[in-house]
DNA sequence: GCAAAAGTGTTTCTACTACACCCATGG
DNA sequence: CCATGGGTGTAGTAGAAACACTTTTGC
């Protein structure tokens, strides 16, 4: 098997990438469809590679990343890795791994990383034949997802609302560059499974000093307009 | 090379083990003799193993604490892999391993763990020729240490002061069973990074419910004895 | 009796909570 | 003119911070 000198067939990343539509948090799945005993198996799977030989984690997730959404600048955190000798035993994962690399796979490890991006931003969600839609979270527990995926997809959730509780900075990886103080406290609210008070909650940004005012206004909007705003490191 | 069946020599762990021994945190390393072109060459490693085939990298992680340490019900958990391709290109460390392992070595990818345990009990910290010594991590930047371990323990020491900093109870883990208010803060301002005030931090002991004290007073010390307290979950 | 650490209260300040009404705009 | 979401202030509460002296014990 040539492939044998270019990857590192013991060693995988996966991207769990978190968008935000203004509503609910979502995560981008990448299509499966397998063909088992003449018949089509179609389910979901986090994007995700095995590592090339002579190439660092960060540089995998960031390579996985940048193939799927032609986007680079993107937050990127490794959370965690998963190595349960059971997770690649599955006979239509195993299927599906020998026919996507032409390798023979044994246990992989897999060491798995956060995304965060602006779901506006229009990503080329095509590749290599994979096609990726974004799900909403409370949806994912319902689906057939590859290997252990739903497992790494739920505490990559936990580990990014962590995140976005400690660190609010990350929170304007997920809005739009201009953005109203609605859409922020929308987001804020999601992650931190709340309903905040719209007045506390003015007042809270009103000192964080990283998001100013911008002299404009949302459009087209059947009400009152809502004053931009952006966020400045 | 007969080893194949049994490791995989393609993953390890590493643990990261954190003492308190009343003043510093401290970490557990073991000594390391290489012979190299006739010259005895000494540093030091964290406890670690190349995983197991068929293992769990948490059983794995626990193997090497309790051959180790001889104990059980350690805390541990893990916190970041490290794979960069350079991290096993160091001769004297290739020369280590395939000497250890009697296998043929490429990139290893480690995962990374923390381990809390208390200072005090006496653990057995002789296992297959190695010897372990406790040293305080200020100490540890100025070593020779093998691989990319100096590294590993910095973003060790952070993740512990992170989890020690939002659950408490953690803290227990590095104290004795029976500890004193002064004790439990001496190693709170360690881990913040800080001196609290004494009647502040009795205060906010006194509001944590898992904190008992008992009917029981220090002994043996040439000024007033201190009160006794316990964990209790 | 003195050195050394234990133990104890009050005040201030800050951050978070609760709560209700008028405003601007599009249709 | 009405439906829809935008935007504003005050009072109360709870938790953290500042701050100094008396107590106990061994030597």
């Amino acid at each position: 098997m040539p492939n044998e000198n270019i990857y590192n067939p013991h060693v995988s990343v996966d991207c769990v990438v978190f968008g935000f539509d203004g509503e609910k948090l979502k995560v981008l799945l990448i299509e499966r469809s397998i063909t088992e005993q003449n018949e089509l198996y179609n389910d979901k799977k986090l994007p995700g590679s095995i590592i090339l030989n002579d190439e660092d984690l960060d540089d995998a997730a960031s390579r996985v990343l940048t193939e799927l959404t032609g986007l680079k600048n993107i937050y990127l955190s490794q959370f965690r890795s998963f190595g349960g000798p059971d997770r690649t035993k599955n006979p239509r994962d195993i299927l599906w791994l020998e026919n996507t690399l032409q390798l023979k796979i044994g246990r992989i490890v897999t060491v798995a990383y956060v995304a965060l991006i602006k779901i506006d931003r229009k990503i080329q969600v095509k590749y290599e034949n994979t096609q990726a839609n974004w799900y909403n979270l409370d949806e994912v527990s319902a689906m057939n997802l590859a290997f252990d995926h739903a497992e790494i997809i739920k505490k990559g959730l936990e580990h990014i609302r962590h995140s976005l509780d400690i660190e609010p900075h990350l929170l304007f990886e997920l809005l739009p560059r201009k953005f109203t103080i609605s859409q922020l406290r929308s987001l804020y609210d999601t992650v931190h499974q709340m309903t905040s008070d719209v007045r506390n909650f003015q007042k809270k940004v009103a000192q964080w000093p990283y998001v100013v005012a911008l002299d404009e206004m949302e459009e087209g909007v059947p009400h009152r307009a809502a004053r931009l705003y952006k966020y400045k490191k």
